[in-house]
DNA sequence: CAGCCCGTTTACAACGTTGGAACAACGTTG
DNA sequence: CAACGTTGTTCCAACGTTGTAAACGGGCTG
């Protein structure tokens, strides 16, 4: 091992205490002492074994970041400022992957305990609101992104219901009126598609639009791509793609997913949609444009995430930009808070978003050529 | 605290040591006290403290991987693999950012030493061989993505060199002559740029076909987008855009990236672009299209890293596909050798790759509608 | 039945750190 | 100059775990 304390302690010529005290800025330690012990630590380059330090204190200065899937850019992204927000504190962040998987959820719930995290900030997809509630466990939890209402834990995101209401109403302002709903799930129990189908709703209730929907099973592109594909067809067929590997190549043909159901009128071609999120709307983007159509003058198209890619597509992409940062450092204090001991009753805190309109629902001013 | 080793002793009426083995597994334990220990423990929900164990053990089932950032697609994606490489292994990750930034490399390198850490997988962008072999630190590393020619630790890529060759020669392949590549860098000591350049100059010398290149400063989508544009309009004005804060909007006219320097007759459009990741390649195919040319009729359109975005883009993008899993696991595989203490000299071992051709050099049999 | 072996269990120490009590040195006060 | 407070330093114990060595006890051998 590295040196210690009491490598230090015996070159310096005092007690390992006094070492301790010098390192932890304690006050009341006299400058010729201090400067002595300095030197020595210098002299061997000393660094306090955490392991030890946190045994002693209970605390690891490590917290846990669970979510889906770390290669969903949206995640990617939030993970970034996570991990940035976290360094504030000078936590460190180990990632975890649940893909989804209930299973997964419930094994990261339950693994917290294990006293190498102080601290999670989870982001569920299929753990319910009871499995949630019926922990024992009373390490420090924060919800991330989804909304389990009156639930036992910390819960940041961003108002979902009004942000697909307000795209949807963006939507209905450009004139369209065959307006899809793209990204609702059969499964999912606490995930936020139900909200932002709400807020669709919502919107199109308001304005005595039909509503149609498009389910998927998962928010990858291949999902986007199959569901959009079936919207175009009229059908329920031709979808599936859940398995992204290969790309474009093998969505289609096989799997399940993709249910598409109008209130009114179903099998003419919407006239713009709103997917669920970003990486949806991308595969219903491409599956919109190879079968020669064109967006957004065939069809708008909106998302929701504001990834990068979005900004960079062509046409670029129209969407909700949740303010990333924000619910980040959101995330960060309210764990903060937690572990610090200073009980609340579990909070509901929002973070901001904006509404980014871009060419797939408004072309530049001259339509080509830059 | 939790419940220790001591509380499940106490009501299983046995030493300490008895409860240790039992949950250890080890062999020497009377079937009889072994399930008097199993129930104790099952009551009291007993959790080991990694805390504890760490220390006695100087391990702590904690390996670091740094990384330039998470939310560029390719690293999202390999974080992916290394993690899931890692979990194979009981250890857990954390993610350290290091926005390519020495001095953050330098910390990274150094903070390692604090005994939180088992392990480093680092992949350096500004940091030098030197520097590297100066490290006084004997933490296990295990470079990635980089090359840096008998450098001190181990380290794992694909063969970049040979992976740009054949994709220039794709590209000549097509019957393209006037080929540029977009992502040379002056700053970087030790990225892969060099070797990608080297393996494009190759295929163009072997070809006797002249060279054009286009410098960035990063590897985002707005520096293939400001390089393009500098390409197309002829200058190496309109560069810039290492800010990728709002997308295109606000790339153009700012900063300083973007050199384009021909070998010979440098001003007439290229008719195939080879860029050095697919964020670049992205960024410059939104500069194509914007710009109201074709791709790939008018620019045939290369990229490197499969990142899932090109599988959706339109076109799709051609692309060289590293064998990510792969790399994860080499590096997970050698992290563990060096600190299980086997110690060899250092090694330079490869990952495969395979060559994605896709629409944006050959367009589909039926040029459009599916 | 002494001696021994072997399987099982335990006591002890140690990993490196820090909180708290104890203690020493020193200057101040009455 | 005794009592006292302050400041600086040390000693001890403890965090929870596991390696080592030793103790225990039962069955077998000689």
């Amino acid at each position: 091992m590295g040196t210690s304390l009491r490598d230090v302690a015996v070159l310096a010529g005092v007690s390992v205490k006094t070492v301790s005290n010098v390192v932890n800025g304690y006050a009341h330690v006299s400058p010729a002492t201090r400067a002595k012990v300095e030197e020595a630590l210098a002299r061997l380059d000393y660094r306090p074994n955490l392991s030890a330090r946190n045994l002693r204190q209970g605390r690891t200065g490590v917290i846990a970041l669970a979510l889906p899937e770390l290669d969903a850019p949206y995640f990617a992204e939030l993970s970034r400022f996570v991990i940035d927000a976290a360094a504030e504190q000078r936590w460190l962040v180990v990632i975890e992957q649940t893909d989804g998987r209930l299973e997964r959820e419930r094994q990261i719930l339950d693994g917290v305990r294990d006293h190498r995290v102080d601290g999670l900030i989870f982001s569920p997809i299929a753990i319910g609101a009871d499995e949630l509630a019926a922990r024992t466990d009373d390490t420090a939890l924060v919800l991330l992104g989804e909304r389990i209402h009156d639930g036992p834990a910390d819960h940041v995101a961003i108002d979902n219901v009004r942000a697909a209401r307000d795209i949807t109403e963006h939507l209905i302002g450009l004139g369209r009126t065959r307006i899809a709903a793209l990204g609702a799930q059969d499964s999912s129990i606490s995930g936020t598609a139900p909200l932002r189908l709400a807020g669709y709703r919502q919107a199109m209730a308001a304005h005595g639009l039909p509503e149609i929907v498009a389910t998927v099973e998962r928010y990858h592109r291949a999902d986007g791509f199959a569901a959009m594909t079936a919207l175009l067809t009229g059908g329920t067929g031709d979808a599936g793609g859940t398995e992204d590997a290969g790309g474009i190549e093998d969505a289609g043909g096989i799997g399940d997913a993709g249910g598409v159901g109008g209130t009114g009128g179903a099998g003419e071609r919407p006239d713009a949609v709103f997917c669920f999120n970003d990486l949806l709307a991308l595969g219903a983007m491409r599956a919109i444009l190879s079968s020669g159509l064109r967006v957004p003058e065939d069809i708008a198209l909106a998302g929701l995430d504001d990834i990068e890619d979005g900004r960079y597509s062509t046409p670029t992409l129209t969407t909700v930009a949740p303010d990333k940062s924000q619910l980040a450092h959101i995330a960060v204090d309210l764990l903060k808070q937690r572990i610090d001991g200073r009980a609340h009753a579990p909070r509901e805190l929002r973070a901001g978003y904006r509404l980014m309109v871009r060419e797939s629902t408004v072309p530049p001013p001259a339509a080509s050529g830059r």
